[in-house]
This record gives C-alpha cells, sequence and structure tokens, in this order.
DNA sequence: TAGATTGTTAATCGATTAACAATC
DNA sequence: TAGATTGTTAATCGATTAACAATC
C-alpha cells in the first residue's frame, strides 16, 4: 500500500535527511555521557526537536527502538550513519584555499563525519606546494587530473564569486557529482549532479530582520530597548512605520546602501 | 480579514524570510548586468525558485512592483534591504579568532550585506593584540565591557564546541539578543534570545546521502559508476541491500567508524 | 485598446504533531 | 502482568503552486 520506489530503498523525506546529521550529533552527544540507550522523549530534547518528529524520522530508516525500552544509542548511530552513506570513506577536494578555504580544511567537523579532505587546488600559483592540514596545495590546471585519480565525487567550492560557476563546470567535467558551494552567488550545474549552497551571512540576515523586530515592538518605542543601532534614513519613506503602501518611485529611489563591493573581493583566491 | 498582529507590522512567514536574502543576491546580480526593470519570471529565474513562490513572497512585503511591467530593480533591493533590517547599523562580535573566526572576520559577505564587524575577542591570551581584518583581537575577559561599549547586539560563536555553552551564556549576560552559533554543538539560550546555528558538515552529509544513493541505482550494480568509494563492511548485515528488517543486536555492535576525535578539537580556541 | 505581468485566490502538496494501538 | 515506549495513524498546519482577475 505504501508507495515506495524499490524495495529496501524507500524514499524518505528531504526534511527528515535534513534532520539526520542532527540526530548523529545529538546521538554522539549522549554516547560521549556514556549513555547506552535512549527513548525518543530524550533524544528530542537534546537534538531540539519534537519527540513525535523524531520517531517519525527514524521510523523512514527502519524500526531500530524496543517498545517499552527506546532505542541502543550505538546501534542507531550505525544505522544512521549508514543512511547517510558516512560509514563509506568519501575522498572530498576544496577548490579555493582562501580564509575560507584554510578553514574548511583544517575543519575536524568533516573528518570525523566520515570525510576525507583527499587533495586541495588554488588558482594562485604562489600557493601551489604549500602544506595545509597536512596536504599539498596543487594548481587547479591539474584539477582533472588528480580528481580522476583519487576518484574523487565530492567537492567543495570556496574560490571568489566570480570563479565559481567556472570551477563547477571544471569539476563536472572531471567527473564530480556533488558540490557544495561556498561561494555567495548562483551555480549552475546539469541534471544527475547535486549541488548545495552554504551562504555564510544568510544566517546573519535572518537573525537582523528579527532582531529589528524586537525593536521594533510597540512601534517606534524607541526606548524599549536601549538605542543601539544608528538608524539610516528611509529616502523614500522618511517614516517606515506607516510604510504599509509606500509611493513608488517615478525614478528609481536613492539607494542609502554604502556602494558595496559585493562579495566579488570576499574570499581569496 | 487577513489576520496580522499589528499594522505596519505584518507576520511573514520563516520560509519567506529565509528566501529574502536569497532575492536580494539574485537582484544585486541583475543590477550588475545593467538590469533596471525585471518581471517575476526573471528574477525567479536567476533566484532559482518558481515565480508564484516568488511573488507570493513578494506580496508578504507589500506592493512593490507594476502590473504589465515588473519591479525596479533599486526599488526592490531597497525593500528588501529594509525590511531584512540590513539598512541599519549592525555592529557584530565574533568570539574566537580560529581558523573560522579569522575566516568570518574577513568575509566580505558579512560588511557588504550591512553588517559592520565591531569586535573580536579569544580566549587565547597570546592572541590578544593582534590584528585581523584591522580590528584588534580582545581578550574575552574584556567582553562584557566591549558588548556594552559598543552597542552590540549581535555576535557569532566560532569556539571549540566544548566552551560554546559558556561563551552564548556569557553574550547574553552581556545583553546580546541574537547569536550566529559556528560550534557544532547544542546551545541553548533564554527565551528572547534568538539562536542560529551553522554547522559546515551538514550539506557535506545530505550530498553523501544523495550520493551514495546515486551509486546504489540498480541495486547492487557495483559497475552503474566508476567504484570510487572504499566500501566497508556493515558489521550486522553483511548484505546492507536485503537490510529492510536487520536484526537487533543483543549486544551493541561492533561500530566501524573510527573512534572520530569528534568535534572538541575542531577549532583552534 | 491590446498585451503583459502583478497580486491573490484556491487547490494541492508535504511536513508536523497529538494520540494511541501495538508490543517489548 | 503492569508500565513504558515505540511505530503509525490521522488530524492539523503551513508552504507551494497553478490559475486568473485586476490593472498597469
Amino acid at each position: 500500500m505504501a508507495s515506495m520506489s524499490s524495495p529496501g530503498m524507500a524514499a524518505i523525506p528531504e526534511a527528515t535527511v535534513a534532520r539526520l546529521p542532527v540526530y548523529l550529533r545529538a546521538l554522539r552527544t549522549l554516547q560521549d555521557r556514556g549513555t547506552a540507550t535512549v527513548s525518543s522523549e530524550e533524544l528530542a530534547a537534546v537534538a531540539g526537536v519534537n519527540s513525535a518528529k523524531l520517531r517519525k524520522d527514524l521510523s523512514f530508516l527502519g524500526s531500530y527502538g524496543t517498545r517499552g525500552v527506546g532505542y541502543d544509542v550505538e546501534y542507531l548511530i550505525y544505522q544512521i550513519s549508514r543512511e547517510l552513506g558516512l560509514s563509506l570513506d568519501w575522498p572530498v577536494a576544496i577548490i579555493g584555499i582562501g580564509n575560507l578555504g584554510h578553514a574548511l580544511a583544517n575543519y575536524g567537523g568533516f573528518v570525523s563525519r566520515g570525510f576525507r579532505i583527499a587533495a586541495l587546488f588554488d588558482a594562485d600559483p604562489r600557493l601551489s606546494g604549500n602544506r595545509v592540514a597536512g596536504l599539498v596545495i596543487r594548481h587547479v590546471d591539474e584539477l582533472d587530473e588528480v580528481i580522476a585519480d583519487l576518484g574523487i565525487s565530492i567537492a567543495v567550492i570556496a574560490v571568489p564569486p566570480t570563479n565559481a560557476q567556472a570551477v563547477a563546470d571544471r569539476l563536472v567535467a572531471a567527473g564530480v557529482t556533488s558540490i557544495l558551494n561556498f561561494a555567495p552567488t548562483v551555480v549552475t550545474v546539469p541534471e544527475g549532479v547535486d549541488l548545495r549552497k552554504v551562504d555564510l551571512s544568510v544566517e546573519l540576515q535572518i537573525l537582523a530582520f528579527h532582531e529589528q523586530r524586537k525593536s521594533a515592538e510597540g512601534k517606534g518605542a524607541r526606548g524599549g530597548r536601549t538605542v543601539r543601532r544608528s538608524m539610516r534614513e528611509d529616502p523614500v519613506n522618511p517614516d517606515p512605520d506607516q510604510a504599509q503602501a509606500p509611493e513608488r518611485p517615478a525614478e528609481p529611489p536613492i539607494r542609502q546602501h554604502r556602494s558595496a563591493p559585493d562579495l566579488n573581493e570576499v574570499l581569496p583566491a
């Protein structure tokens, strides 16, 4: 009755897949504390989710709990890891060894999750031969060869936005089928290649949105909190509080933003 | 008829808020290309979303488009920026100037989005006084004083996981109300404080999940793709392909993972 | 006016959650 | 057996999307 595309390979909702790493971390925390068995209620509390959601998520993987008892921490870690493919060896390439690439190469979170940083590339020939995290930085010209030799299918892009698309194209041509893009720009890849994006500033922007609303509580009550922010003026609508239907500009409004360097100088090549 | 908590401050769905930064980036891309006016169809294509979703999202902000014409790029950038609070000045503190903190301090994406890195802290006294991104690193003992003096309400945690909770507590005590946590551990904050988490390895784990499924297409057809991965054995279930209902272990199974350093040594203090 | 495109409605889809029967 | 907790059902909620009337 349940529709699954093929036996032994049931569809798992994306939302669930995205939470499995969170459960994994919570389980490791419990394991470090010496916990052998955990109930969905306890585990949910550590992971910061609703226990019904947790049980539903885990049920997509199989029946790995024991009614009346709970889940065996070690066994569940093993099963989730296997489901995520973390019990396989994933050699990973990082392209762009600027500040961020450097940090990522040294990021223990990758290694401890079953990923192995296998190759580092940079377009700057002055960096070639330098060692970072025990690996020699290679010039991007060697990319195709090295990717093929090492059998790398997952790559991380940490180059400036202007170069990101070119690097992605090159990676795809070399046989990479999964790309994690840290460059703050839109990158497109062909069908069959997975691309995920991490924008370090998006979360900060979301925080700013909520922070602004906190301060705006009670509408214009500037004294509600300490005035910590220097408010820039709204060129179109001097009183932003009655901005429900602001005039549309006959000509484009004066932008109040500093002429931002945007993100082209963000990541050193 | 529409329910909104207060006039001029309509509720905006979280999913929409999370996409506004994406639209903003797409609009900046268009602006750089010299585009003055854009239709929802075009903008949606650049942002990589459905055009109906885009229009619905924008409608939460107001009616900033012109029927039959489209959206004025400059004006829409201005309105989204204002909605996100990016037209305000947000001084930000970074705690933990290891590899990641260093990269974040230099990350142009913060600055170009209206954020101003205002203070850097580290627990290592040897780093105190060093300059990063034009700012002097201060010792965390000065945290309370500096946060108050500079009127900082947003902070970024880039310390090792073991110290993250203590730093968060300290930040909250100092008056910070929005925290972006890069430390791969669960951190809790009191009501009224916003906490968002960035786990650099989660996205990679999600990619691995899909990559594994790609290789598993056709079930056990090892030749479907180049065999690039060295498969470790499943200690419980030697043939993972018929793992629909694996035996639950009488005793916890042998973990095949290397005894991972986990994330305690991840980020240098 | 004719053509284009927004803003919004309403249908659909997927994700969350409470509740509980199954069962250890 | 009695108590506890899973795995699953079904109700609810929110997000997505197609379609189109409003209108520039």
